[in-house]
DNA sequence: GCGACAG
DNA sequence: ATCTTGTCGC
């Protein structure tokens, strides 16, 4: 079973078009928030995936999934959704209490055809998505300040248009790279990004999601206390 | 032709 | 992403 790269290319170009930059938040206020990490073991032939459910706006973690299934896909620049998604649907479809706004860790519309994982995600599930990178995938951005919550636009210099923000999220850290995924703008996206920090590089569901992907002791603390009350 | 390249 | 200890800086 080989990989044709040349249809996806065409799939990611079609459904990009469906992709929805129009803010539905505007005038409503979730009450949960989610944020999803994926990770690997064995090399790579196990997928973990792990999606975070939070109150808002206390932002704390209420609930959460961790889903492991075999790899089916390739990591390849460009098509990282093809190899996280099957794991992150399992996921969603377990959660009882579906988050209303979902933090994806990887690009949005900040991708050489408009269709990052976040993008590609939230029209899978239909649901508002934003997307939030640690590195650059695609587009070019003018030097950013030091000073926290200073960001810069994310431009797709050919085309003229901006793709996304990148944003010191904390000092002295690497910039994340933030984008609207589906069902959100991307003004939105990045004011929902800075709404959800709480002094650390990561927004806290993506950052609990980081916790639960990879057994980290923020979680570990999280389990024990629960088990107290 | 060469380098860049989410996780 | 993952393999991994100490270490530098705030």
């Amino acid at each position: 079973m080989s990989i044709d790269l040349v249809q996806l290319k065409q799939q990611q170009v079609e459904y990009a078009k469906r992709i929805i930059l129009r803010d539905e938040f505007n005038f409503t206020i979730p009450k949960l928030i989610g944020g999803t990490d994926v990770g690997f073991e064995d090399g790579g032939r196990v997928t973990r995936a792990a999606i975070a459910v939070l109150s808002y706006p206390n932002l704390e973690l209420l609930d959460y999934q961790l889903v492991k299934m075999p790899t089916t896909f390739p990591y390849i620049p460009g098509y990282l959704s093809f190899r996280e998604y099957p794991a992150l649907v399992a996921a969603w479809q377990k959660i009882t209490h579906k988050p209303e706004l979902l933090f994806v860790d990887g690009q949005g519309t900040a991708h050489p055809r408009g269709l990052g994982i976040a993008s590609h995600l939230g029209l899978l599930l239909d649901i508002p998505t934003i997307g939030v990178a640690k590195k650059r995938l695609y587009g070019q951005y003018q030097p950013l300040a030091e000073l926290p919550l200073s960001s810069e636009p994310l431009l797709n210099k050919a085309a003229k248009t901006q793709i996304g923000y990148v944003l010191r999220s904390k000092a002295k850290c690497n910039p994340l790279f933030v984008s609207a995924g589906h069902r959100i703008s991307q003004l939105s996206a990045l004011n929902w990004v800075l709404t959800c920090l709480k002094g650390y590089r990561l927004p806290e569901p993506t950052r609990f999601a980081d916790a639960i992907a990879s057994n980290k002791p923020l979680f570990k603390k999280w389990l024990t206390s629960k088990d107290k009350s």
